[in-house]
DNA sequence: CGGGACGCCTGTGAGC
DNA sequence: TGCTCACAGGCGTCCC
């Protein structure tokens, strides 16, 4: 479900509720895809941070109540996750795996298929959070990736520049949707090597990757099936989606059929007369 | 090392 | 209506 737009979201939507809020309890219910890695009584007493983000991660950092540094939890929404801060919580259901019960809220991670992951590390740079955040690569929006840098990460790689997006070392955030969507701005064929790429077609996906980014930032994220921002509020995105999901229908902008194929096990969807090799 | 396949787990919608 | 199958927004791990 999420990728960097509704993660984003999902952080503007509690940072400002939970900082300074007090962790009363940590509720547990199926596993997740890893193991806490603390006992859930260790943070009854830690108090919130400012919540960060880094690529589809969002960073909860905690204090002991002595003002200490205890660590923080790193939290994936995986393919189905998503967060919610409850006044009044009913009683866990089925998917809801996660509570991090505050003076200000319940904060609820449900997740129906449990590839989301809560994980507390002793610090953001300590493992297991390094080990998790040591491959990705830049955010979209730093200033300091520069067309150049872009460009000379992606001639490095010799897969399809659909696989390069989705691996998240050349840039972090776009998933299979804004991948596929910012191919199609850009103008490139997914099945590019990424290597074959023109510094100024880079500099245009660069640019692709982060008007996509912050269109869907702009319009809540998509809803494709269930993503829910923190209020409930569904995604617009979608309905503006240019290729993703659609298939067989005619592309708005030559108006030939949009075709779908399959890279790394995940579906692309591109216009063969608007994106080139 | 880079690239690609696999597996994690559950739900949903299409087709029969 | 009920069954089976394909597919789903991610990504760490394993194998070549």
């Amino acid at each position: 479900m999420p990728e960097l737009p509704e993660v984003e979201l999902t952080r503007r939507g509690i940072a400002k509720q939970l900082e300074n809020a007090c962790v009363r309890s940590v509720q547990l219910g199926k596993p997740l895809r890893w193991p806490l890695g603390i006992a859930p009584s260790e943070l009854a007493g830690t108090h919130i941070g400012s919540i960060g983000r880094r690529g589809k991660y969002l960073w909860v950092p905690l204090t002991a109540s002595h003002g200490g540094d205890a660590g923080g939890l790193l939290v994936h929404l995986g393919m189905s996750g998503s967060l919610a801060l409850l006044q009044s919580p009913p009683p866990p259901g089925p998917h809801d795996h996660f509570d991090l019960v505050t003076d200000r809220g319940t904060l609820r991670l449900n997740d129906p298929r449990r590839f989301g992951a809560v994980v507390w590390s002793p610090s953001r740079s300590d493992d297991p959070a390094a080990k998790l955040l040591r491959h990705l690569g830049p955010e979209p929006f730093d200033p300091e990736l520069t067309p150049s840098r872009f460009h000379a990460s992606l001639r490095s790689r010799r897969a399809p520049i659909k696989a390069v997006l989705l691996g998240g070392e050349a840039v972090v955030g776009a998933g299979n949707i804004y991948a596929c969507e910012a191919l199609f701005q850009a103008g490139i064929h997914p099945a590019l090597r990424a290597d074959r790429i023109s510094l100024p077609r880079a500099t245009r996906l660069l640019q692709a990757v982060r008007s996509t980014l912050g269109r869907a930032l702009e319009l809540g994220g998509s809803t494709l099936r269930d993503f829910k921002d923190v209020h409930g509020a569904s995604g617009a995105y979608q309905a503006e989606a240019a290729v993703y999901g659609r298939e067989g229908q005619a592309c708005g902008r030559c108006g030939a059929p949009i075709r779908r194929l399959t890279q790394a096990q995940r579906s692309t969807f591109f216009c063969a007369s608007c994106q080139r090799r």
